[in-house]
DNA sequence: CGCTTCCTGACT
DNA sequence: AGTCAGGAAGCG
């Protein structure tokens, strides 16, 4: 659900509520989602009594850096929420875990599909999920630039769409704003990647970070299940230009928005100006 | 590489 | 019944 302005967005709303915050209790009510240690009570005990030193991010990952040593890593997939509350709140029909804070108040782990997941891990790597060791430089930071992004596109064959979307390459694009990044840069989602040249490459890179930054500034887009640290929604869904919105009208020029499907995710995009070249 | 799988629900 | 969903690991 959540691509990297949502889970930056979680992070600064949570960030004030957490840090500095002992976790006195833990319920971890669902085995799928304790992934190391995958026991529902080892889990809870070790987490006991830990208290969070700061809330940082990587990629999609939200890391809860622990006093002492350690990090709770949590990965929210395709529709995992965090919603902190000031005091027990009702419990929500897909709540998975629910961590008791020090001043009484509660952080719920919400995730209809189970598909997210809480990972316990030491500071020498132990039960570090192997996406985050593998991860790609943060695409809103200096390490992703134009020539890092053209040396991931040289030579494949593969769509273009499928390596931005590729977190080693680059961290915390999803779904949504490959196609935004992509329509932004006049680029047919399916041309091969290796078929760019410097000026697509160029556009296309500061067409990513633009996507991104709006994003951020918008506070995440909210199609259906996904809200900040305190619940509310994002107001980037309405400024989206293609995500969503097939069979629409371009905002550039008109043309009837296409919707098709591209390294097998649903892609959207307007026949006009992205044209692919012949044969991709 | 590209396709399938994980999981559960909403919608056509 | 079939399709799709913001993600990514796993398997040929």
């Amino acid at each position: 659900m959540p691509e990297l302005p949502e889970v930056e967005t979680i992070r600064r709303t949570l960030a004030p509520h957490v840090e500095g915050r002992t976790v006195v209790a833990a319920d971890m009510d669902d085995p799928l989602t304790c992934r190391h240690p995958a026991d529902p009570a080892g889990f809870a005990t070790r987490l006991r009594g830990r208290t969070v030193a700061s809330l940082g991010r990587r990629g999609k990952y939200l890391l809860f850096e622990l006093r002492g040593g350690g990090r709770l890593i949590v990965h929210l997939r395709m529709a995992g929420r965090l919603w902190w509350h000031a005091g027990p709140d009702a419990r929500e029909r897909f709540l998975r875990a629910r961590l008791h804070l020090d001043d009484a108040s509660v952080l719920d782990y919400i995730d209809m599909r189970r598909l997210g997941g809480m990972y316990l891990a030491d500071d020498d790597g132990t039960g570090t999920p192997a996406g985050l060791l593998t991860l790609g430089p943060e695409a809103l930071s200096p390490g992703f630039s134009p020539p890092v992004l053209a040396a991931a596109l040289r030579g494949r064959r593969t769509a273009v769409k499928s390596v931005l979307l590729d977190q080693r390459v680059v961290a915390g694009i999803g779904n949504i704003y490959a196609d935004e990044a992509l329509h932004g840069a006049g680029i047919h989602p399916a041309r091969r990647a290796g078929a760019l040249r410097g000026p697509d490459v160029r556009r296309l890179h500061a067409a990513i970070v633009a996507a991104l930054e709006e994003g951020v500034r918008a506070q995440g887009v909210s199609f259906s299940l996904y809200r900040d640290g305190e619940g509310r929604k994002g107001e980037m869904g309405e400024r989206l230009r293609v995500y969503g919105r097939g069979g629409q009208p371009c905002y550039t020029c008109g043309t009837t928005l296409a919707r098709t499907r591209v390294g097998g995710r649903g892609t959207a995009l307007c026949p006009r100006c992205q044209r692919p070249p012949r044969g991709l």
